[in-house]
DNA sequence: TTCGGTGCAAAATCTTTGCATCAAG
DNA sequence: CTTGATGCAAAGATTTTGCACCGAA
């Protein structure tokens, strides 16, 4: 049996605040103005729970720490690939590629994660609309999983 | 400039002969058989060094450790909830999904990720085909990134 | 000979966990 | 009271890195 929090609370709050995607770390040190001794073992904790509960999303982008959403209605995220933010992504809903997926395996697809890569509109003004300022390791990653 | 080495052969030679996407764990156990000094470190250099010359793939599933794919031609997986496993999936491509991500963003989208979750053949099997063994966190996670 | 690669171990990064104590129910 | 939540610190899991030595070119 779940019991309040004002720590949980306060994550989940802040999130539900947040147009951007913080980190476990950005949660926690805004959490400190308000809770001058909480840990990052609470802050882990509760957003695992609120996770659990389906109160927030937790959004593995494969670089560096995890990213928390507190948007839980379906939509899709796009990662800066020079600045590292995880930006949401008005879209239509691409249920469909599920239908596709099924014909190809045998067994059962339940969902699917999806993440866009490219450079956000402040990158590309900041660097003046290179190419692509891509690292090697990202643009050879991008295309097929 | 690249000086040849025999781990590094070894390591590319492995994945290229490996349908499943083994983790560096599972890659340095192998590379062992045949170099019983070879470190974890050489392993992880050189699949970071295979990755930025195109010749393997990187696959974050954001649980656990990342896997690695011999396999650079484009191809979609899917993660098996229910035992861990990565699997090639035979489908046509999706690339459509970059545009419609484009026109509900603010920048250049230049690639996606795309992992598909599920349950294999093997995990149907063995549960009897239950309606669904996802963990709840997976559950929750599962739709619109 | 030169400089990239290796082995080893230490460190870095991110996340989880044991435990005594606190506080919600 | 009872039991979940917290703070703290230690430990875990995964990956990276400094350094002295080795080996490819």
């Amino acid at each position: 049996m779940i019991k309040y929090s004002r720590q949980r609370e306060y994550i989940r709050d802040f999130l539900a605040g947040q147009k951007d995607h913080p980190t476990a770390e950005t949660i926690y040190r805004n959490a400190q103005k308000e809770f001058p001794n909480i840990s990052l073992g609470t802050v882990y904790r509760n957003l695992a729970q609120l996770e659990q509960l389906g109160e927030i999303k937790k959004l593995s982008t494969g670089q560096g720490p995890d990213h928390f959403d507190g948007n839980t209605s379906p939509h899709y995220h796009v990662i800066c690939t020079t600045c590292g933010s995880v930006i949401d992504l008005e879209m239509e809903n691409i249920n469909h590629i599920n239908i596709l997926a099924k014909t190809g395996f045998d067994g059962e697809i339940e969902g699917h994660f999806v993440y866009f890569y490219g450079t956000c509109k402040n990158c590309l003004e900041r660097n003046g609309r290179q190419p692509s300022a891509l690292p090697q390791t990202l643009e050879n990653a991008i295309h097929g999983q």
